[in-house]
DNA sequence: AAAGTTCTTGCAAAGCTGTTCATTTTTTGT
DNA sequence: ACAAAAAATGAACAGCTTTGCAAGAACTTT
């Protein structure tokens, strides 16, 4: 049997067998001690909680998920954390993920074009519990490895076609079509697009539902320059816009960051007014968006929501592996600021034009 | 012996016993053929390698912690995504910590005040390499148990004093003199000043340090409001500093959001210009600080270089527990944009006055 | 009250999966 | 063919949970 070395302080910490010698008991009594819905006698609790308090134990985690062949953990993959919307995100994923016991551990890419199957592999060897991807594609294969595997995958913000995966995410499609319709309604047409990285679900969702929209209402797409999601790819691309078509009177962009870079280009560099000059519509509806200096017209995405979805799915307690609906689409709304000419809303659609006060934490 | 099920198919992922069956060779084997500097033959480290590609093998990272009784994550305890220079932060760090094959685990705190010991515990739990506290405070009592478990710890963004943790932080006392003195120096001295939320150390040190100079410089403060931190309560202060002082010439703000937020309060609540009625000062140079709607002039947080220290620490064998030198500081240096009246500026600082185009990414 | 039945609780041992170390087996060199 | 080197093995270990079993406590039944 394993004598103790009290003496050995510090060189590893506490093991159950330590706790048990201590209180004079067996290591499983220590081990129903710490796990409830187990029987023990309230005298001998005490003396084992006291002896673990002692010498400061607590259960091995990596030991128990070993050994319960189920693990708490939780991979979320994704690779941009400057991505404007991401904190938000984070923030709720997390705080929901705590109250449910699981612990995110946290792969990040380096681009969000690059395949997640490097980081997937990486999650399945440290047998999460789930894996939750986020600015980030997957090969075919590698999502049926984890199917294979038993492992839920869930993917947040993009839609994950004809595989066993689950999708929670905006539909960026109709977000993107809406936008057409405020600008036509508001007498802008001769309107040039800022789009996202190509390869990415979402910029083709807001890239081809505006375009889409626009076609039916019967108006042209004056110009399109790609960009990369950032300020300053908005920025130049507008004062390329501008400077192609000086007759430009709207600009949608794909995401916020994006409009707020174009804004600044038109409003300082170029000194036109939005939206008297020239509208903006961004899309994220991020906290920037509402302050003050941009007050940006753009579209609401859910996050709150969608992650709670998630969280839901992980809930469960297949982690999701046999949902039968695969897909959740949230639909974005529009929120009306400054930077376009009003126009009449829909159910379900803010309106922020006539409420300065109104702005959003930081 | 174990019978391999080859039916019993994804009930569990592969273990190197069904590698090894398969290959005909021992555990040992398969466990020496996934570590590098161990000699196997060519020719059964082939057949090995096929057989764990047939059944989809990759060592159990947790197994392998266990027994090794080293791990490489690394817990991240931080408690607000909010705070708009933690995207830079994480991006750093979950970038640098890949490189040096360590994976964040990370474990979110409710509020900035709370004490992280909770966390820390749990931390401990999943034997972690190392932790790394970014915006939380810890009690004395827990950090001693972390130095007790042989764990080290490391604040990133505040000074532990008096404990055996390692702390990587930026001088805010020396940044926060830096800015009484521009002022100063602009002529502006009817200042007011919008701090963060008290017991955070950060705010402690922006505060003091900024009142201890202005005080030194033969200058009250007129009129001080505690926000925290958020963009909404740098908008509130702003209004109320305006209305208790109609002569206030200049706000500095602990933080950039909330200088933000100030900003917008003077100019399109109250109409009035910055900086020619009253300058602007925030802390932290966020990326949003150089778009051109704000073009803030800001104490610059170094993140990069705090947060390669931090990695150069996580690099060391021993995670930095047997440092001799405990603290860290860089200094932040000054960057001059449009919203205080120009001043000569020192070695180390950087003018982007006359630079509108010199804005940062998103 | 005595005997039978059920509940509680503690114990020993097995298992999860990968690594390591002392040994045995195989290969290589001369 | 013999010593030395190389390769592969078996057993032990890391720290926890779980299960089957046995003993004692509590409760029923006649």
């Amino acid at each position: 049997m394993s004598e103790m070395d009290v003496n050995d302080k510090g060189r590893r910490s506490a093991s159950s067998a330590d706790v048990a010698a201590l209180a004079g008991v067996s290591r499983a009594t220590v081990s129903r001690c710490f796990t409830d819905g187990t029987s023990v006698k309230g005298d001998t609790r005490q003396r084992v909680l006291a002896a673990a308090r002692t010498l400061g134990y607590e259960p091995n985690l990596l030991a128990r998920m070993l050994n319960k062949q189920e693990s708490n953990i939780v991979a979320v993959l994704t690779s941009d954390f400057a991505n404007p919307f991401q904190p938000a995100l984070m923030e709720a994923l997390t705080s929901g993920m705590r109250a449910e016991q699981l612990t995110p551990l946290l792969l990040k890419g380096t681009s969000p074009m690059e395949s997640a199957d490097e980081l997937i592999q990486l999650a399945l060897s440290y047998r999460v519990a789930a894996i939750v991807v986020t600015v980030l594609n997957a090969s075919q294969r590698m999502i049926e490895r984890c199917f294979e595997a038993h492992v839920p995958l869930i993917f947040l913000n993009r839609v994950a076609e004809d595989t066993p995966a689950t999708s929670v995410c905006l539909n960026s499609r109709s977000g993107a079509r809406r936008v057409a319709e405020i600008f036509v309604e508001s007498g802008t047409t001769r309107i040039g697009m800022i789009s996202g990285n190509t390869g990415s679900w979402t910029n083709s969702m807001r890239r081809g539902g505006f375009r889409e929209r626009l076609d039916e209402l019967g108006h042209d797409l004056l110009g399109h320059i790609q960009g990369d999601f950032s300020y300053q790819s908005g920025h130049k691309a507008a004062l390329q816009l501008m400077a192609d078509f000086p007759r430009l009177d709207a600009i949608y962009a794909c995401n916020d960051a994006m409009a707020f870079g174009a804004m600044d280009a038109i409003r300082f560099v170029r000194g036109a007014r939005v939206p008297d000059d020239i509208s903006v519509v961004g899309f994220d509806d991020v906290p920037v968006a509402a302050w003050g200096a941009y007050r940006l017209t753009t579209i609401h995405q859910p996050v709150a929501q969608m992650v709670e979805q998630t969280i839901q799915i992980l809930k469960r307690p297949d982690r999701g592996l046999g949902l039968s609906e695969q897909v959740f689409l949230y639909d974005g709304h529009l929120v009306q600021r400054d930077t376009t000419r009003p126009v009449t809303l829909r159910e379900g659609e803010s309106d922020e034009t006539t409420d300065p006060a109104k702005t959003d934490a930081r």
